[in-house]
RNA sequence: CGGGGUAUAGCGCAGUCUGGUAGCGCAUCUGGUUUGGGACCAGAGGGUCGUGGGUUCAAAUCCUACUGCCCCGACCA
């Protein structure tokens, strides 16, 4: 099977002028925009809105949204998980059959085709990822299965808000598993727990899991997993402690039932819970000094629903006695195009924002501050072939702006490192290299200046 | 869905009360002087004033209907 960071490693731009590329900066902040990823977005050129809730991806925006879906499938594949592709348009008979195309209510946009057939745009596809699996799956042999893809959503929210973090179209990665019992299922949810916790790390982010409603089947699976941000729209208590726990491993074996077990133990054992969940007699038996009581942004979703969707679908295997029984499932999202919000939320300073160099849209920018002199066009062309032979990312400011304009444009859209190039420093046959992160600042030769910006 | 706003050049706004044929800043283009933290001078281009209907000799401005967008509340990756 081809992965995807191999086909995307095939089709990612490593290298960019900026005279060539489109990067439509704003220097005024659009009134629109009231929390500061959302300013921040726009006025980097990271996203257009084009309709209440609805947003085009310009070209570096879509870099970062990628950048996250390849560590997400990273991670989704290390678990076991599968990708497919289903549809965004779906047929009203298949939410009939679960009930919930009367259920669902305004959130779910309906659509008549021509022939007045009724469609939807999917909110999401338990129904539809049911409908494949009972098409094929017959086995308990061909258990456990989880399949997922990332794709389009769209919730007709009553009223979105904050930019992409509360869109009405946002992209989901959605994941679904098939186990022959309650037993299996619970593995499955712990792999998805691992998985998510390592993703998150990945990106940059500390994610707290979170008791979360179950709905009609109960129990204690359900979490949410959030990131600590003062404009969250969650309120959130935990116990600081979570905030120590180590992030398992790539070498976790997700095979291992009670390894996984054993780790997600350990994660839901402080207090944590929404406000939603909150239970105030318990977070007040937490020690004094470990009390967090914060804001937080929801990124991931996890959840067992036993045969919720199975038992009116037929999804059924024949068990190794002969006997057919319904599937149970879990389900688990993440949002990425909500993501690129929560981490420009986490990673930003007054000049603009500063990206985790997991997720930046290029590693570099270069900075020609003197663009047609002879000595620095010739340095920087040395600085980009250099970069470029070590499949680092850089955008190369080669426009012939004023430095001020330059250095406040390479703040704003928060590369992890510039590499600045102008006469003053070429004098010595040095450049200026610029950590955006902290703003520390190295004067050194061509050479070491990739060699630090290599890592 | 209820409440409150708003709509004039790419962005931010003035002009509306008191009707007379559209302006400012930034951005863009041209020329010049500049050039290490968002320069300066001179010139230029760019607007069905959200849409439809109405009043009037005349509507961005008054009346009316509609629509988009934003904010505040209850639901959600």
């Amino acid at each position: 099977m081809i992965s995807f960071p191999a086909f995307e490693s095939l089709t990612r731009c490593h290298k960019m002028r900026l005279s060539r590329y489109f990067l439509p900066i704003l220097r005024d902040t659009p009134k629109d925009a009231e929390i500061v990823s959302h300013r921040l977005m726009l006025r980097a050129g990271l996203v257009r809105q084009q309709s209440a809730g609805i947003y085009a991806w310009l070209p570096l925006g879509l870099r970062v949204l990628s950048k996250i879906n390849a560590i997400i499938r990273q991670e989704q594949d290390r678990s076991g998980a599968i990708e497919l592709l289903m549809p965004t348009m779906q047929s009203a008979d298949l939410w009939r059959e679960s009930g919930r195309y009367d259920a669902y209510g305004k959130e779910m946009l309906r659509i008549k085709d021509r022939h007045d057939r009724d469609m939807l745009f999917g909110p999401t596809n338990e129904e539809m990822v049911t409908d494949i699996f009972r098409s094929y799956v017959r086995s308990y042999k061909d258990l456990p299965l989880n399949l997922y893809h990332i794709q389009w959503k769209f919730r007709d929210e009553i009223r979105p808000r904050f930019g992409t973090m509360r869109s009405r179209e946002f992209l989901m990665k959605d994941a679904y598993s098939f186990d022959v019992d309650e037993a299996g299922a619970r593995h499955a949810y712990n792999r998805m727990f691992v998985a998510y916790l390592r993703t998150f790390a990945r990106l940059g982010l500390t994610s707290i899991p979170m008791r979360a409603e179950t709905g009609p089947i109960g129990g204690d699976l359900s979490h949410e997993f959030i990131i600590l941000a003062s404009t969250g729209e969650s309120e959130v208590y935990c116990d600081k402690s979570v905030l120590d726990l180590a992030v398992p491993g790539p070498d976790t074996d997700f095979n291992n039932v009670e390894e996984l077990q054993t780790i997600v133990s350990n994660w839901t054992k402080p207090y944590a819970a929404t406000s939603e969940m909150h239970d105030e007699a318990a977070y007040a038996s937490v020690p004094e000094d470990r009390k967090v009581a914060a804001r937080g942004i929801e990124v991931g979703h996890i959840f067992y629903f036993g045969t919720k969707y199975s038992e009116p679908f037929g999804a059924k295997v024949t068990g190794p006695d002969g006997v057919d029984r319904p599937v149970h499932m879990g389900s688990y999202g993440i949002g990425p195009s909500r993501l690129v919000a929560a981490l420009i939320e986490a990673f930003h300073d007054d000049q603009g924002i500063a990206w985790p160099v997991e997720i930046a849209p290029f590693h570099v920018g270069l900075i020609n501050l003197k663009v047609g002199d002879e000595a620095t066009d010739a340095a920087c062309e040395t600085v980009y072939r250099a970069l470029e032979a070590r499949n680092i990312d850089v955008l190369y400011d080669d426009t012939d702006a004023r430095a001020g304009g330059k250095f406040a444009t390479a703040d704003l859209i928060g590369l992890p490192w510039q590499i600045i190039v102008g006469p003053k420093s070429l004098a010595d046959g040095k450049v200026e290299v610029k950590r955006r992160a902290d703003g520390e600042r190295h004067v050194v030769t061509i050479e070491e200046a990739v060699l630090l910006v290599a890592g």
